[in-house]
DNA sequence: CTGTTAGCGCTTTCAA
DNA sequence: TTGAAAGCGCTAACAG
C-alpha cells in the first residue's frame, strides 16, 4: 500500500500538504490540489486510519452492546443505530454480551482504552469499567443507554414512555371486559421491567382488578413465553387475558394455548409489546404496543454522536411515541 | 490515560519490559514481572491498542456485512461469527450492506485500508475493492464467504450442501403424495437461489412431476411470502405443495394462506427452509430444513482466523451437515 | 533477560 | 498557502 509520502514525493510536495488535500480541501491551492488528487488516484493511495486515529485520537467507531443479536427487537434497532452512525461516516463494533457481565466487562474495555469513540448499549447493566468513566466524566462520557432509561445511571438515553405504554396495554385488555389478567413480565431485575410492571399495576388498581392480578416472570425468549404460559394453564388460572411484555412471549404463549386446546382470542386473550414484524403474520394477530424500534436506534446514535462532538453537554433523554395496534389477539371476554 | 512510558518510570524499566511483561510474560524474570505489574495495577494502565496497531499492523478487528442484520436467520450466524471471534480475541465489526452495492464497497473499503484483519461476507456478492484485493492475493486473502458458496470467488466458505436440502425437502413433498408443487425462492441471480432451485428441479424430475412445478420468485422476506402466496392463490394453481427457500418467507405464506381460508396442512403443504426459532411456534409448526446456523457462524469465524494467522494456505471450504424436520406444516395431498 | 533505538503513517503546530 | 518537524503510544530488532 501507498503511504502519504508516496504521494507527497510522486506529486512533488509535502506529506503535510496531502494531508490537507483530504482533509480541508478548500485551503490548498486549486492547482496543487488536483495535482495531488492526481497522484492519490494513479497510486491506488487511501489513508491509513490507525496511524491518524493515533494522532487525532478519534477511531471512527462506535461500540453497540446488546444481550442478544438474535431477538429481533434489538436488531432492528440496531439497524437504525448503524444506519445512523454509517451516515455520519462512524462504523458500528458489534458485543453481543449474552447478558454475562464478564463480556459486558471486556467490552467495556474496548471504550477505556480508546479503541472506539462510544458505546450505544442496549439492557439496563452498565459495565464497572465504564460506569467508573461516567462517574469521572461527571456525567459527559460518551454512552448512551437505548430502549431502556436507568436514572441511577446519568447517561443520555432513547426510549419510549415504557410505563404508559404498558398501563395502555392493560386499559385495553379491561376495556375489553377482561377482569382476571395475567402479566408476563422481563426479567426482574431490569428496570424496563419495573417500568412496565409499574404501568400494568396502575391499569389493574384503576380498574379496581388488583387483587386479580397474577405475575409471571418470563426472560424475553419464545421459550420462556411458552413455559411461563403452559405452567400458568396448569395452575387453572382464571386469567382470560395476558399482557405479555415483549412480542415473542406473546408468540410463545399463543403456542401454549394451541396445545391446551384453547382458543386466542374466544378463550383468552393476549397483548404484546414492541410491534416486531411476524406480530402480524401470526395465527391470531397480535395486538400489540408498536416501538419505533428503528428510529430508536437511530436517536440513540444521533445522541452518541452529539457527545462524542460536544463533550461538555449535559445527559439528554429522547423519548420516542409508540402506538397501540389492535389485532386479532385481543377479543371480548366471554360472559 | 497512564502511557507505557509511565508504568515503566515508575516501574524503574524500559518501556520495552512493560510491552513484554504484557504480550510474552514468560520472558522476564518473575521479580520484575510482578514489580511491573503492580504499577500498571495501581496506575489502571491499559495498553492503547491503536498504536500497538500501527506497529503490527494487526487490528484485532474483523468486519463482517450482512445483507440484513435484522433476518433471523442472518442473525444467528453472526452469533455464531462473533463468538468464535470474541473466543480469540477478535472484535467484529458490522456492516448492514442493505443489499446496496455503495455500501459494500464502503464496507469493503475498511478491510482494503487495514481498518480490520479480515472480512467474513453473509451473502454472495463480493465489493469489486475486496475482489481485485482477493485477486492480487491469489486467494490468500482473508476474506470468507459464510452461508452461501460462489465458485467464482476463490476464497474460503462455511455453508451446508444447499442443494441436496433442498432436494431433501422436495422429496418429503413427494413422498406426502403431492403432485404440483410451488416453489417460493429467493432472488433469481443469487447463486444460493439456483443451488437450491437446482436441487428442486432434480428432485421434480426423478418424480416425473417436472411439468407440474412453479416457481415464483421471492426475497426471503415475510412481505414477500405473504404477496407471492396471494398472487399463487389468484391464478388457482392446484398447488398442494409449497416449498420456500426460508423460513420467513413460508410463515409468510401460510398466512396468506389463512386469508384465504385454506387449510395448512389440510388443503396446502408448506416447507420452509432454516429452522429458525420462529418455526416450531408458528400455526402450524414449520417442516424446514435446519441448518446450524451458528455454527456456520463459528466456522466462518475459524477460517477467517486461520487465514489471517497462515496466509499461505489456500481457500478452504467447510461443508456443514442439515437435518430435514418433520413438523404440523406438511401433510399428505388430499385425494 | 533487559534496554536502546528506530520507526509504524499520519496530523498539526509553527515558521517561512 | 506550504513545508519542516515533532510526535501520538506502542513494538521489535538489535545490542549489551
Amino acid at each position: 500500500m501507498a503511504t502519504i509520502r508516496d504521494v507527497a514525493r510522486e506529486a512533488g510536495v509535502s506529506p503535510a500538504t496531502v494531508s490537507r488535500v483530504l482533509a480541508r480541501p478548500e485551503v490548498v491551492t486549486p492547482d496543487l490540489r488536483e495535482q495531488v488528487l492526481q497522484v492519490i488516484e494513479r497510486l491506488g493511495y487511501a489513508p491509513h486510519p490507525i496511524a491518524a486515529s493515533l494522532k487525532t485520537r478519534r477511531t471512527g467507531k462506535i461500540l453497540v452492546t446488546v444481550p442478544d443479536i438474535s431477538n429481533p427487537f434489538f436488531a432492528k434497532v440496531i439497524r437504525g443505530i448503524e444506519g445512523g452512525a454509517v451516515a455520519a461516516g462512524y462504523a458500528v463494533v458489534l458485543g453481543d454480551t449474552r447478558d454475562l457481565p464478564e463480556r459486558e466487562e471486556l467490552f467495556g474495555l474496548m471504550l477505556k482504552r480508546g479503541e472506539v469513540d462510544g458505546l450505544i448499549f442496549l439492557g439496563h447493566r452498565l459495565p464497572k469499567v465504564i460506569a467508573a468513566l461516567v462517574q469521572e466524566a461527571g456525567g459527559q462520557a460518551p454512552v448512551v443507554n437505548a430502549c431502556e432509561f436507568n436514572s441511577e445511571l446519568s447517561v443520555s438515553s432513547a426510549h419510549i414512555d415504557n410505563r404508559a405504554a404498558a398501563k395502555a396495554a392493560m386499559d385495553a385488555l379491561y376495556a375489553a371486559g377482561h377482569r382476571h389478567v395475567a402479566v408476563l413480565s422481563g426479567p426482574a431485575q431490569s428496570p424496563l421491567t419495573r417500568e412496565r410492571l409499574g404501568g400494568a399495576r396502575a391499569s389493574a388498581q384503576r380498574h379496581g382488578a388488583l387483587a386479580e392480578l397474577q405475575l409471571l416472570e418470563g426472560d424475553f425468549s419464545l421459550a420462556s413465553g411458552h413455559a411461563r404460559m403452559h405452567e400458568l394453564l396448569q395452575t387453572q388460572s382464571k386469567a382470560t387475558g395476558i399482557f405479555c411484555h415483549n412480542d415473542e412471549m406473546a408468540i410463545g404463549a399463543l403456542a401454549a394455548l394451541r396445545e391446551w386446546g384453547l382458543s386466542c382470542p374466544d378463550d383468552v386473550s393476549v397483548v404484546g409489546f414492541d410491534d416486531i414484524e411476524m406480530a402480524s403474520y401470526v395465527n391470531p394477530a397480535l395486538t400489540t404496543i408498536r416501538q419505533p424500534m428503528e428510529q430508536i436506534g437511530q436517536e440513540a446514535a444521533q445522541l452518541l454522536l452529539d457527545t462524542i462532538r460536544n463533550r461538555d453537554a449535559p445527559p439528554r433523554r429522547v423519548r420516542l411515541s409508540w402506538e397501540l395496534i389492535a389485532r386479532g389477539s385481543l377479543g371480548r371476554a366471554a360472559k
